[in-house]
RNA sequence: GCCCCCGUAGCUCAACUGGAUAGAGCAUCGGAUUUCUAAUCCGAGGGUUGAAGGUUCAAGUCCUUCCGGGGGUACCA
């Protein structure tokens, strides 16, 4: 596809006295079929020229000459368009997609980089709940789509398992727990949220809390020994959901692990002249770049805040990985944080802080029970599952072929979810309402992983054995035209997806393959159909398949055989 | 107060980063299954893109102001 919008650019711009790449970036797609596989405006061009666009249009596509691919060049009013060779384009795009397989759309823009993702990054002592849940899901979507375009990327789930909060949950364990409640992370969230009410009367508790996470960072053996215990136990649950959804990491390097290295930073912002002290605290004032209030390094107690791990943090993982790219994918509540960090780093004098980028996305509102309670992601899974069942049920015949109903329920419910959150713009925030999370009609994860199903149904039960050498010049209707075309954009989407980090623009493409690929299926036949015809259907349904698991798989969708 | 984000069909969202007649899903109504999965498909209705100015050959998209919603704003993360 790349192939034929490079050959057309180049014609365009030999014929027009532009530079390729001016041509090509100019270059777009109609809007509508029917005009072609490509557009040229010809507005600037004309303006330059000063000759009406239409003109120019006509006297562009009359000139231009053939172009090797294209079938047709026609002006219309201010655009040039350009009509692609059916059988050159499918042969061209299929032949790539069975040759790469299930490589096919990778490519090699990121060679020899490092993209560091933050993502997750949960805090400790507090359960999963469905806020938490858009990190991981486009934090891992984006780990895996940076992977695709050949980079090295790095996934760490930077825990929050240092800060006052461990104050505050090991006074209510004191106060109001059982000492065997450390192992149990709902007892502790109950402490943790009970910890909160108390506060609201009992102010003092909170010069308590802060004594106690002093007492830790000073190494107190106590203080230590129950964070120790705390970690340990959250650690546990988080994995057991990471597995669940087949989330990754390649290192867990929690708050924690910077302790020791918090002093170098704060001994060289003081060390560069930027720290001075301001009511007891040690700050950076940030008021010559437009930021106030200035970045806080050291409370006046002397304990260290968010941003000072952070800082070490960063400036540990461009030591680690001499990284091209790093990535917080982490709430828009928190831009205020990253604006400071970036320009704490840049007053350093770290060239690399321009390399770092915050990737927030919006709020996840309403995902609060009528009780007043937080989803916690584990309800929202077993909801997700059961609910499935419940529609499979509905369709007995399916269910009979299914061999493990249990584990497509709990796929579709997580196909659903992941999706839910995935098709939509990072940065807008939403409501979460269990009927749309978890739905499995119309645009959702379920009709993606659905459409993947019935090839895999087609494959299997269509009497013929797939031919790469089929004749493809035989798809020639338009169901089969979309789909070729469709299945030759999936290395640009994958790159415009990771360029933007937006995993939406992923989850869009898929939609409208798979839209295709239904709105095909019942005219597009292969079982009982005249066998060059069915060879070459077949193929094209089987690259369609592998896109579409490619595709799935990078969002972290399960593509099932079966469901 | 100041700063950031969002505002598109009744609802939830798209719109190739400034281009041709703003598109999908849900919901509503009408149709399609002797035929490879009906978790599907085909069709219908539904719009002053929050408002007003401005820039431009061209604005949902960029700039200004206002309105509405959300978030942030020194010892939480």
């Amino acid at each position: 596809m790349h192939h034929f919008r490079k050959e057309i650019a180049e014609a365009v711009a030999r014929q027009a006295g532009l530079e390729p790449a001016q041509a090509e970036a100019a270059l777009m797609t109609p809007p509508r079929r029917e005009m072609g596989d490509y557009a040229f405006p010809c507005f600037v061009l004309a303006k330059a020229m000063k000759k009406s666009p239409a003109e120019l249009a006509k006297t562009l596509a009359r000139d231009i000459g053939s172009i090797p691919g294209v079938d047709r060049v026609e002006a219309v009013g201010p655009y040039v368009n350009f009509v692609l060779n059916d059988a050159r384009l499918a042969e061209a795009v299929l032949r790539e997609a069975v040759a790469q397989g299930a490589r096919y759309g990778q490519s090699t823009d990121g060679a020899g980089k490092v993209v560091v993702i933050d993502y997750s990054s949960p805090n400790i002592a507090k359960p999963f709940h469905v806020g938490h849940l858009r990190s991981t899901i486009i934090g891992s979507a984006l780990y895996r789509l940076f992977g695709m375009l050949g980079y090295t990327a790095v996934g760490i789930n930077h825990l929050g398992d240092w800060g006052t909060q461990f104050g505050k949950q090991i006074v209510a364990l004191k106060r109001w727990g059982r000492p065997e409640d450390v192992h149990d992370l709902m007892a502790l969230n109950r402490l943790y949220v009970q910890y909160h009410q108390e506060e609201e009367r009992q102010p003092a508790l909170a010069d308590e809390a802060r004594a106690w996470f002093r007492r830790q960072e000073a190494g107190d053996a106590e203080a230590l020994e129950l964070w120790r215990a705390i970690r340990e136990t959250s650690l546990q649950y988080f994995q057991r959901i990471y597995r669940r959804l087949g989330v990754q990491f390649d290192a867990y390097l929690g708050e924690s692990f910077y302790n020791d290295k918090m002093g170098a930073i704060v001994e060289e912002a003081a060390a560069k002249g930027l720290a001075t002290r301001s009511q007891g605290a040690l700050v950076v004032d940030l008021s010559k770049q437009g930021i106030d209030p200035p970045a806080m390094l050291q409370k006046a107690d002397g304990t260290t805040l968010y941003i000072t791990r952070d800082l070490a943090a960063a400036k540990h993982r461009y030591e680690t990985y001499a990284f091209h790219k790093m990535l917080y994918v982490v709430g828009a509540a928190q831009s205020f944080h990253f604006q400071q960090l970036f320009t704490v780093l840049k007053l350093l004098g770290y060239g690399w802080a321009d390399a770092c980028a915050h990737i927030p996305f919006g709020l996840v509102h309403g995902m609060s029970t009528r009780q007043g309670n937080v989803i916690y992601l584990e309800e929202l899974l077993d909801e997700a599952r059961q609910r499935a069942l419940a529609y499979m049920r509905q369709n007995v015949e399916k269910r009979q072929e299914l061999e493990d109903e249990n584990a497509v329920a709990e796929a579709v419910g997580i196909g659903a979810i992941f999706f839910f959150d995935l098709s939509r713009q990072r940065v807008k925030d939403y409501t979460f309402d269990w009927d749309r999370a978890v739905s499995f009609d119309g645009d959702t994860g379920p009709y993606l992983m659905n459409a993947h199903a019935r090839i895999a149904g087609i494959i299997r039960k269509c009497g013929i054995e797939p031919d790469s050498r089929a004749d493809v010049s035989l798809l020639v209707e338009p169901e089969a035209r979309v789909l070729v075309r469709l299945v030759g954009q999936y290395e640009e989407k994958l790159r415009e997806a990771a360029t933007s980090t937006e995993p939406s623009l992923l989850a869009n493409y898929l939609l409208d393959l798979a839209h295709a690929l239904h709105a095909s299926y019942y005219k597009l036949r292969v079982k009982e159909e005249e066998r060059t015809l069915a060879q070459a259907r077949l193929l094209l349904y089987m690259v369609v398949k592998q896109v579409l698991a490619s595709g799935l798989a990078v969002l972290g969708i399960p593509a099932l055989e079966r469901m």
